[in-house]
DNA sequence: GGTCAACTGCGTACACTGTACGAAGAATAG
DNA sequence: CTATTCTTCGTACAGTGTACGCAGTTGACC
């Protein structure tokens, strides 16, 4: 599936209705629908059977409207994901954790992680030039004061908690997609695998490929789980916040 | 956009494709088509315009045949996306560098780069249950010797693979999507910040958020250019294999 | 109170998508 | 020569986002 991008008309237009400061319109009939009651009935529908399913007529249905009212209240699509999105930033604790930079960065990988497992359709909008609402904007602050007053430079701030969105967003795709791929084809990974190996072995010399048959086998045995996601999400982690400590503790203490 | 999944049909058939051992028919009007020339021509339309413009009908009209000529060849668009993902993945030159493996990781991480901002359409495909192809299995088995022999545990090493693929991924989706929000809405990123701040301070108080305002000038000023990108790729993996180096040593090196 | 501008709701239409179905014709096995 | 198998592909269907324009409602102003 593609990308969704988001809304691409005026940014005046379009940071009005994320800080909710239209100017209410004094002529005409008064609307019988409101942005947040659109969006509310459009995250119920995306949360639940996901962007996909997602349309504008099925949110209008979804309403007892037609599709083309929607249209009064965003100028388009885009729109109406840049708000949702805002408005489901806005369920991060956002909680400012004691203890040094790298409890605060594993408090944001956490609280990401936990935002993206309950609105998976956020994997798939783009995040590049995101809509500048409220929660957006409270959202980069608060990961910012986490890697703020450690000797980083605002270059390498910026870069670190981009890098660690990075890695959640990645695993969380994977886990998410591990989810629905079982859901979809009613086989976990190891049945599926067991499927493929006779095939294999007859067509494509299964022998030639010795270490994925090695690491494959044992990767099946032990992770059928849907702990897995767990496991593997803690491994990488650590990983990158090990990466990010060499960097930090050069920066604190120059001299090596 | 949404994400596209490879075919779900019976693996024998799949793994026919995919190997090309489909047994050529006694009977009937010799096929005036071939997989790889369809290939050749989807892979064609996919790099230039992505895979949004990928339609079959726009294949077809390619190859200068009916739409549902292709369902002769393909029992579906996923299994042509799988045949696809195979083709381009047998351009990795897969170089086993000398060195340790830090190098050989490395060399991983910048072919898979290399081969992403290729075929840009790649990020935009699953990699769940890869289709497996003579050249998806050549990667892997390739990836994995990068981590052989260093203390790993099978499961370690498969995590450790998936770890710096799902970096890259990341790393060149953030990449492309960049290049491709420049293209589309004409304007650099510092352009579209410097378009919405006056808007920003007008509505939503841009002082509460002083370490956003910080950053996020620095980060405008300092790049604009593409060869931020590089930079971010540069520096995001440093940190990873930094922190695989964490690990590595406490195996090599049991008794801290 | 009457008039007109502004506004809401929304039906219809258009150009797309993947692909199920089935008809028409070609090539070969028997 | 016939029957079978195979290829090509036109048509149709249920979707998508949204441009356009019409009908009806409301409030501001004379």
């Amino acid at each position: 599936m593609n990308q969704e991008h988001s809304g691409s008309g005026d940014p005046a237009k379009s940071l009005e209705l994320l800080w909710r400061r239209r100017p209410a319109p004094t002529r005409g009939p008064k609307p019988a629908q409101t942005v947040d009651g659109i969006v509310a009935v459009a995250l119920q529908v995306a949360d639940a059977e996901g962007l996909a399913a997602m349309s504008m007529r099925r949110v209008a249905d979804e309403l007892g409207v037609g599709a083309m009212t929607l249209y009064r209240y965003f100028p388009g699509k885009g729109e109406l994901l840049d708000v949702m999105l805002d408005t489901v930033y806005g369920e991060l604790p956002r909680r400012v954790v004691p203890g040094d930079w790298r409890a605060a960065l594993d408090e944001v990988a956490r609280e990401n992680r936990e935002l993206y497992l309950r609105h998976p359709w956020l994997l798939q909008v783009a995040i590049n030039r995101p809509p500048l609402g409220p929660n957006v904007m409270a959202k980069y602050e608060w990961e910012l004061t986490a890697v703020e007053g450690i000797g980083l430079t605002d270059l390498e701030m910026d870069a670190t908690v981009a890098l660690v969105n990075g890695y959640v967003h990645g695993a969380v795709r994977t886990a998410v997609e591990a989810r629905q791929v079982i859901q979809r084809s009613g086989m976990t990974d190891k049945e599926w695998w067991l499927a493929h190996v006779p095939h294999l072995d007859q067509i494509g010399d299964l022998d030639k490929f010795p270490l994925s048959s090695r690491v494959g086998t044992a990767v099946g045995n032990e992770f059928d789980a849907p702990y897995d996601a767990e496991h593997a999400f803690e491994y990488g982690l650590e990983r990158l916040l090990d990466g990010v400590s060499v960097l930090v503790g050069n920066r604190t203490a120059p001299e090596g």
